[in-house]
DNA sequence: ATATCGATTATCT
DNA sequence: GATAATCGATATG
């Protein structure tokens, strides 16, 4: 079978190495890849179409800038772990642990483009979709990202994002990734020109401006 | 298309 | 007691 007839390809797990390093490499390198929610019911997978950098102690933006506390362990813990906070009392938002352990780094999930699942999404977000307006509201935005994979602090904080073990991992499906765009981060007042918010050129899922 | 605003709570000062 | 890595609704051009 030709390469070009295959519709689903296989999906491998990224290494710990591949988390282990500066967090722009790591957010760039996330983009294309493969999120994975499985092990009850329908399996969820969308593509990684937008992410941010956090820096850690050094970056006034970082949940870390405080230095360490019980709600953000996780980033000063070993890369490849998952790193979710609740925000406005309402959102839910998923991150990546990344860099050497005992020094704090993460990459923020902002955006991704729905593959498998999409009913299960739906449902999840209490939206309908019909057009594709409403694909893209499902899935565009961390909050929104996070509520259509089901995304809690209580489920899934600290869960190993390297091992498919406890259902919601990243992999790698082959996809070759186009044009990266980069841009300052958003939502946030401190260090809010520092350019370390990356997306899919052209991609319709990415949320908030779409230029550089 | 862009702007502004309210909701609602875990977390830290 | 203030704040926040957001979203959805409403208002206006």
């Amino acid at each position: 079978m030709r390469e070009s007839f295959q519709v689903k390809r296989s999906i491998s797990t990224l290494g710990r190495e591949f988390f282990a390093r500066n967090p722009r490499k790591v957010a760039r390198d996330l983009l294309g890849r493969v999120l994975v929610r499985e092990g009850s019911g329908v399996r969820l997978t969308a593509r990684v179409v937008e992410v941010e950098a956090y820096l850690g102690e050094d970056d006034p933006a970082s949940h870390a800038a405080p230095g360490l506390t019980p709600r953000n362990a996780v980033m000063f813990g070993p890369a490849g772990f998952a790193y979710v906070y609740f925000i406005y009392g309402a959102h839910y938002c998923l991150n990546v642990s990344c860099g050497r352990d005992g020094v704090a780094a993460a990459v923020l999930f902002r955006a991704v483009e729905p593959l498998e699942g999409i009913e299960e999404m739906a449902r999840a977000r209490a939206i309908e979709v019909h057009g594709p307006r409403d694909l893209v509201r499902l899935t565009a935005g961390p909050g929104r990202m996070a509520e259509a994979f089901g995304i809690t602090r209580a489920r899934d904080n600290g869960v190993d994002l390297t091992s498919r073990k406890r259902g919601l991992w990243i992999g790698d499906d082959g996809f070759r990734r186009g044009k990266v765009m980069v841009t300052p981060r958003i939502g946030i007042n401190k260090a809010a020109e520092w350019p370390l918010r990356y997306f899919l050129a052209g991609n319709p899922f990415v949320s908030g401006r779409k230029m550089a």
